[in-house]
DNA sequence: TCCATTTAGGAAATCGTTTTCCTCTTTTTT
DNA sequence: AAAAAAGAGGAAAACGATTTCCTAAATGGA
């Protein structure tokens, strides 16, 4: 059996109260005393049981991340690992843990955060954009219960987010294209019923029009999420009486496509076509030349939701708080340097 | 505050072990008293709290996914969620959690599976291949903990595992380009200080010999984890004199290499050449015409050992054992149907 | 020197279940 | 009809910490 408080007390001569002051470290044990209970400590090989010490403190040092998961989850959703890992690495710095767990299979909305709630085996909960509903939105907020949820939820305005701005990584690649003084540049997006593709394309265009240059209509395409589709989507731009100077690849899926496409056409890359992506996951790393990317990363987002997490479990009483990351652009070899100023 | 099970005792007109044995139905109370503390949880709105649980039956019903995580996860071990899921999946059948922990930043190597052990959070260990050493693997050994390793130790007998078997994955592709008619098949490997593809390589050639089949010292390349290699090396392979009717392609990425290769040659795909490959991720999805693939699903993986650990968990005095998957092979568009019979 | 204050550490309640005995009732057996 | 067995439910002791008082000693101020 592994030793007890009750054990450590016993050895060091000293009451448990004392042994649990020092292990907790207050103030009102002397050095002397502290020492001694150490030695015990070290001797009896003592650890504290985490569920006693769960059950005293009525706090388990445990976060759950909630999320939708779907089979072979890695391959259609590269993130949410990522954002994972994220919220683990911050939370572990503080010695909370991270609990999986899935609501895919609930028998009615809000079933698994209300199970998680309710049963009091999480201090909080970090819900991934695929879990969050009214249900699960409403239970957060009338039990008033530390969360963050990963994406802007847009029922309530109650909830403690954290999301990305794609319309800002839009903005980003136009100011990029805009510096290296790709003026003529094209935008090929994913789905039209794709919202991310919408917001970075409305950032684009909006920024590019904001310093007077339109976008033709020819030159904003929609394909959807193949290799061979956006190919011939971009051997078409190309093929143009006047092609673009540059591409702006929503996803780096249509990147892929592109770089394809160019490599058949001939040109050089960046001297005589250039092009930007957004992510690097999950096809950013194998483009040949390694393409220039607005990047918005999801492990940084993951970091940013322990933190937030962290800080909202030292302080309840905090009022609700939102946050947004910024994209991040990573120089490739498909775009030149830009200019100084601009 | 919520309901205790003595505030349900007091509703429901019983004592607290009553509601307790009704809770966990023992065959030891009427059908008439189970429904009155039936009657009083629902209208009390009761849950047991899982904190005075775990400490009463000293089990947390939580395992730990123990890993060495590294930064951008996803991105560098696509597999590793894939297997936390199938796991994750399993357990939660059986009402168990799964918590994430990593191994990376620790001070000495075991210190995390230590601290799991000792501190009592967990019942089980789902050791990630990426985590297990020699260290965890004794504490494991010693303290009798059940476990399951994800990926074969060679470091000692004694630790339960499940591996998959990239040698019969080998064989496999070998076979099935037997089946199909194509005696002379070349093998592209990665980097020959890579485990998995000598493994495969091994297999593949194995069961080629037996057959009776030599492969040629030049239709046995290896090159780096990069698209423009693999394509060069194939396109190499391809100009021969004598150029292989079929290509193994040890991994995804070789294999969209052998793709670019192959379109740029102009030969049709399957009638002129035909290429297999391994694992469906991270880039099987996009190879074009889709590629016949021999998969080792590491999701099936994480559920076998989901399995293994909900059977240890119930019969703890149970001998080690270990298990080992088998690949699947997934037919695609670049090689033809297999003749009947072989 | 005496009273007030601070300091160090202990006693005991508490957290919410589970589980082991018991004690009554019933029922069954002879 | 008495003894034995079975059934149903309760009392109370765990489980292993934390935390709130409380007390005794040490310190300080007058």
């Amino acid at each position: 059996m592994p030793a007890t408080i009750n054990d450590v007390a016993r050895e060091a001569g000293v009451s448990p109260s004392t042994v649990s002051k020092v292990l907790n470290n207050w103030s009102t044990i002397s050095e002397a005393t502290a020492e001694k209970v150490h030695a015990a400590i070290r001797k009896l090989n003592y650890t504290p049981n985490a569920r006693a010490v769960s059950f005293a403190r009525q706090s388990t040092q445990n976060i759950v991340f909630l999320t939708a998961l779907t089979r072979n989850e890695a391959y259609k959703n590269p993130h949410m690992f990522d954002i994972m890992c994220g919220v683990h690495n911050e939370l572990a710095k503080e010695n909370y843990t991270l609990t999986l767990v899935d609501t895919s299979k609930e028998s009615y909305p809000g079933e698994t955060a209300e199970k998680v709630i309710s049963q009091k085996y999480a201090d909080g909960i970090v819900v991934h954009g695929s879990a969050i509903n009214e249900s699960v939105g409403d239970l957060l907020v009338k039990q008033q219960f530390p969360h963050i949820v990963i994406g802007h939820p847009n029922f309530t305005n109650q909830l403690c987010w954290i999301d990305t701005n794609h319309t800002l990584a839009g903005e980003f690649a136009a100011e990029h294209m805009l510096s290296c003084g790709y003026t003529n540049a094209a935008f090929v997006g994913g789905k039209k019923t794709d919202l991310i593709s919408l917001h970075r394309e409305r950032g684009f265009i909006g920024l590019m029009n904001k310093y007077g240059y339109k976008i033709p209509e020819s030159h904003i395409v929609h394909t959807n999420s193949s290799v061979s589709e956006s190919t011939s989507a971009v051997l078409a731009l190309l093929s143009e009486k006047n092609p673009p100077r540059a591409i702006v690849c929503e996803n780096s899926l249509i990147a892929l496509g592109a770089a394809k496409a160019i490599e058949k056409t001939g040109l050089r890359v960046p001297e005589e076509i250039a092009f930007v992506t957004f992510d690097t996951y999950p096809y950013s790393g194998i483009i040949e030349p390694r393409p220039t990317i607005i990047d918005i990363s999801m492990y940084d987002m993951g970091i940013q939701a322990g933190l937030m997490m962290l800080h909202k479990l030292k302080n309840p009483s905090l009022q609700i708080q939102s946050y947004t990351t910024l994209p991040v652009l990573v120089q490739g070899e498909s775009t030149c340097l830009p200019e100084k100023g601009k």
